[in-house]
RNA sequence: GCCCCCGUGGCGGAACUGGUCAGACGCGCCGGACUCAAAAUCCGGUGACCGAGAGGUCAUGUGGGUUCGAAUCCCACCGGGGGUACCA
């Protein structure tokens, strides 16, 4: 410490001059990470390419800790954000001084809508106002003092980045899924398939006799991204469509809380659904939250059960009605049959007359069916999803048909109704009132007819059960009388094979990823058009598109509610871009560029490929370093990054989309790893409490008192204000930046005290006023090896006593367990400890100081890698060994034994850890307080857990 | 409705696979030291109730159960959080 300046104008700093103070605090930290940058103190070396550093390489196992990246946010971060990356950065830390070589960098997801989104409201480009927010976010995580591997640190929004997203789209656009193989593969090996007769065409007839344009059509069919006209989800608030999966329950946007609308659109599509099985059963081989996958399940939403045909009656014998069911076993209830409003079937011709007796309830007051079921399709397609969902009384109409049950012989009436959903399975059902709650409820409110099929359990009809959806022998239902249900499902399913009326299937609630987005800023597709129309991939020589440069970026503006105008994506602004002239290899011909961009999930789909090798021009990633940072590590293993640290909210978003590319790039044989991520870890969030005044407007929440005459009462500018608890953000004006943190106490108190807030996957409230404690804590350390007045170390070279050494080994012990297990906050606890003992040494030896200045340098490096300068080291710590604790003295001498009296503690006695069980309830047993304590009672049974407790149990 | 997770002091949280009177560590609070004073720092105390005291009784959302022994395992209920929802 060679610092002069300005300590005249600190008292404290006169008093004490190297005290550790905020002040103080602040020059250190910024004089460590300015010394890690320039000595690349943490650049993780490669085993090949430009970041090789062989020799490196060998010498370490390696370990890949990656946190999920932020998108470059305006208002800078909060103290919730960076504490994944923290807990992160204590891992790396740790692992390398265990001796790992790892890679940890960060990188910045700038395409997409948040980015746009805030580029629109501020009016200016979202060029400037991403490269703005990620510098600021630079300079605040820098703050901080992340080990990060600064060369790896990659912007989706980077040419040299997006290249390879283009790169990778014309993988996906250029493969097919061979489902007898169950895996994807290159196009051209369709396309060789069709003409060697090995795949027949989808007509039946030979290559040789197709157009150009039907074999582009059969081949076009099959990619695995693929243009397509279907109802997508329309969000006029945005200006473009959105996937599935960026739409909330209540039918708006994630991202705006816009409406949206389902409405037919030609958009670009990703077979994700292919990958349904894959996707769901190597969840069982990956690390994850049991949540997470069970979110992922969900949403993939598999369910096994047989498609069935239903004859229609009268009509002609294409008009069949298929039917997916998972209760093949309750055909023989079913006693009529339902679809969607948007059914095909409706679309055909329906009798002209009501059939004779035909029930008035089911005909909606109309004179004839079609009239009936024009109105009912009508009056359903002017409802939202909202209104339909939030409408549970079913509602439907005959439509004048008839299907005949397969099983039992019978015609049985078909209704239209909107609890049938077009989306799903077939769009159409065998309704089985008796063994389904919704069928059950729509026969009630129809007068229909209802047959069990499964034997009630005793008491469940009388209780006033209804619909019976639990297990039972099976009644009423011909040859599968007094079946279980799984025996009566296979049964049924095998005699529908057996009759060719119906086939074992499976269906998911997973849909194709729609990839498409009308708007400016994402990645411009390697696609154009030639002059029929056809989509035609750009050869990899022409990569990157780059997005242009355009000074109206706005998407098109229209009213949140307006459901009917087309989207023009701003792209088409551009005609310069849009219209050009290319050579695709049968000379200069004119083609249309795609407009579209892809979603902001495009990027975070492979960005921690790129970490691995950021400066690749020949490949997205070198075979090697892929293997080396991410292959598996045993037959079997899926490989992947070894940590992956984010929030819970990307569980079907990037999580699923990720697994969906990084499987398409290991069947294609582009990656070793069969997924991207091995262990995921989801943090919690830190919460923090929020104010709101008489109207109900949030108020500063910094600026709210605790009236201290009234506990629980709060006061802001002298009016009561009423407490809430949420997520911190600028909403709920309860946010605190770690800028503060920082100019306050410094980057390392912050970091302590995120770490010991509480288990880093449970979510936690702020409180700044208990930051202060982390502090203090840093300050003692501190002067356990810092002389306040010189500055010097402040150590004895004098072995420490045997009690000193003993806590020491114990929390070395302790705290390694606790970072392998990442319980960072009983760790800090553990440190706590040990510096309070120390602290109340006359002087601290150095076998404790340089061990609790080791354990503290994950957590609060830069004031261990000061301490350890100070303790007279030269060289970085960053890769001194963690303390090893000594066996031997994690062993204590004499271990206290409880001894019980039917569970009541009743004495204690100091024993040897090695004693004996026998010799253990023998002293017990003559121990004074024990004796009085059974009172004459005698023994009826002793558990002796030796060395650590005896429970006698007295006779009665 | 269904699925998942969680309920421990004034607060955040400890308690390894059921086993040392549960409450580590920190915040806050109370008392003391230093100071003209305050801040900062340091030392001590702090689950509740009863008792002058040693000590005793009750305590891990509520009620049952299993066990020699339960915060920990099982059942039911209450409360909170998240996911999902007419998915056949």
């Amino acid at each position: 410490m060679t610092e002069t300046t300005d300590r005249s104008a600190d008292p404290v700093a006169v008093a004490a001059p190297f005290r550790y103070t905020a002040q103080l605090a602040d020059r250190l930290e910024t004089r460590w990470q300015d010394r890690w940058e320039a000595e690349h103190t943490f650049e993780a070396p490669n085993p090949a390419g430009p970041l090789a550093d062989p020799g490196k390489v060998a010498e370490r196992p390696k370990v890949y800790v990656l946190d999920m990246f932020p998108y470059p946010s305006g208002t800078g971060l909060h103290v919730g954000h960076p504490l994944g990356y923290i807990a992160t950065d204590v891992v790396g830390r740790y692992k390398r001084m265990t001796g790992h070589n790892v890679l940890h960098a960060l990188g910045y997801d700038s395409f997409g809508l948040p980015a746009e989104q805030y580029a629109v409201q501020t009016g200016q480009h979202p060029r400037v106002t991403t490269d703005a927010n990620v510098a600021n976010m630079r300079r605040q995580l820098r703050r901080i003092g992340l080990a990060h591997d600064p060369r790896r640190s990659i912007a989706t929004t980077d040419v040299e980045f997006y290249r390879w997203t283009q790169w990778i789209f014309l993988q996906v656009f250029n493969s097919w899924y061979d489902h007898e193989a169950g895996r994807a593969r290159p196009i051209a090996e369709l396309v060789a398939a069709f003409e060697t007769g090995a795949r027949p065409t989808p007509g039946g007839r030979a290559w040789a006799d197709l157009t150009d344009r039907e074999r582009r059509e059969a081949v076009d069919a099959q990619r695995l991204a693929y243009l397509s006209e279907a109802p997508v989800n329309w969000c006029p608030g945005l200006g473009t469509v959105l996937a599935n999966e960026e739409v909330s329950a209540d039918g708006r946007s994630d991202i705006g809380n816009f409406p949206v609308f389902k409405r037919s659109m030609r958009q670009w599509m990703m077979r994700i659904t292919t990958y349904a099985d894959r996707l769901i059963d190597d969840l069982d081989r990956l690390d994850w939250p049991e949540s997470i996958k069970i979110m992922q399940r969900n949403w993939i939403g598999r369910s096994e059960g047989a498609q069935v045909e239903f004859a229609v009656a009268g009509a002609d014998p294409a008009r069949s009605l298929s039917v997916f069911t998972t209760r093949p076993d309750t055909l023989f209830g079913a006693t009529f049959m339902v679809v969607a409003p948007e059914h095909a079937l409706l679309s055909g011709a329906l009798p002209a007359a009501w059939p004779d007796g035909t029930n008035p309830r089911w005909t909606a007051g109309a004179a004839d069916p079609a009239e009936a079921v024009a109105s009912y399709r009508a009056q359903a397609a002017g409802k939202t999803d909202l209104e339909r969902q939030s409408e549970r009384d079913k509602t439907g109409v005959f439509t004048g048909l008839f299907a005949v049950n397969p099983a039992t012989g019978s015609a049985v009436p078909v209704f239209a109704a909107d609890y049938v959903l077009m989306g799903y399975g077939t769009g159409a059902i065998m309704a089985v009132p008796g063994q389904d709650e919704r069928d059950w409820a729509f026969a009630e409110a129809y007068d229909l007819p209802v047959v069990r099929t499964v034997q009630p359990v005793d008491g469940f009809v009388d209780a006033g059960g209804k619909a019976f959806t639990g297990d039972g022998p099976a009644i009423n239902s011909g040859f599968l009388d007094g079946l279980a249900v799984v025996e009566a499902k296979a049964t049924m399913t095998q005699w529908l094979v057996d009759r060719g009326t119906g086939v074992g299937t499976i269906t998911y609630k997973l849909r194709d990823w729609l990839f498409s987005r009308q708007r400016y800023w994402g990645e411009p597709f390697p696609i154009v058009y030639d002059e029929t129309g056809l989509p035609i991939a750009l050869p990899e020589s022409m990569l990157p598109v780059e997005l242009p440069e355009l000074a109206d970026f706005s998407p098109t503006a229209l009213a949140p509610d307006d459901e009917l105008s087309q989207p023009i994506p701003p792209l088409g602004r551009v005609t310069e871009w849009v219209d050009v002239e290319l050579d695709l290899g049968d000379g200069p011909r004119p083609y249309r560029r795609e407009l579209n961009v892809m979603p902001q999930w495009a990027g975070s789909c492979w960005y921690e490929l790129r970490y691995l090798d950021p400066t690749n021009t020949e490949a997205f990633v070198d075979p090697e370093v892929e293997r080396y940072w991410m292959g598996p590590k045993s037959p079997g293993d899926v490989g992947g990054v070894d940590l992956y640290v984010g929030g819970v909210e990307h569980a079907v978003l990037h999580l699923l989309y990720s697994r969906f590319w990084h499987k398409v790039l290991f069947d294609l044989g582009h990656v070793s790893s069969e997924e991207p991520f091995r262990r995921l870890y989801n943090q919690g969030y830190i919460q923090a409490f929020a104010y709101t005044d008489e109207r109900g407007q949030h108020v500063p929440a910094e600026e709210v008192t605790e009236d201290p005459r009234e506990p629980g009462r709060y006061l802001w500018q002298g009016q009561v204000v009423e407490r809430e608890y949420g997520k911190m953000g600028k909403s709920l004006k309860n946010s605190v930046t770690p800028d503060d943190m920082c100019r306050d106490y410094g980057a390392d108190t912050l970091r302590v005290y995120e770490m010991s807030m509480g288990p880093l996957d449970v979510s936690r409230p702020w409180e700044t006023r208990a930051v202060i404690g982390s502090f203090r804590f840093l300050q003692r350390a501190w002067r356990c090896v810092v002389d306040e007045a010189s500055g010097r170390a402040l150590v004895v070279d004098e072995p420490a006593d045997e009690a000193t050494r003993r806590i020491v080994a114990r929390t070395v012990d302790g705290v390694a367990r606790d970072m392998e297990g990442m319980r960072f906050n009983t760790a800090v606890a553990k440190l706590i400890e040990l510096t309070n003992a120390l602290t109340k040494l006359p002087v601290v030896p150095r076998e404790a100081a340089e061990p609790l200045v080791l354990m503290l340098a994950p957590l609060a490096p830069h004031a261990a890698e000061e301490l350890w300068s100070i303790l007279g080291h030269d060289s970085t710590l960053a890769y001194a060994p963690f303390p090893v604790a000594d066996p031997a003295l994690l062993v204590d001498e004499l271990v206290t034994c409880v001894v019980q009296v039917s569970g009541k503690v009743k004495a204690r006695l100091e024993v040897a850890p090695t004693i004996g069980a026998d010799e253990l309830e023998t002293l017990a047993l003559a121990d004074p307080s024990v004796v009085t304590s059974l009172d004459g009672r005698g023994v009826a049974k002793v558990v002796v857990r030796a060395p650590k407790l005896v429970n006698i149990v007295p006779a009665p």
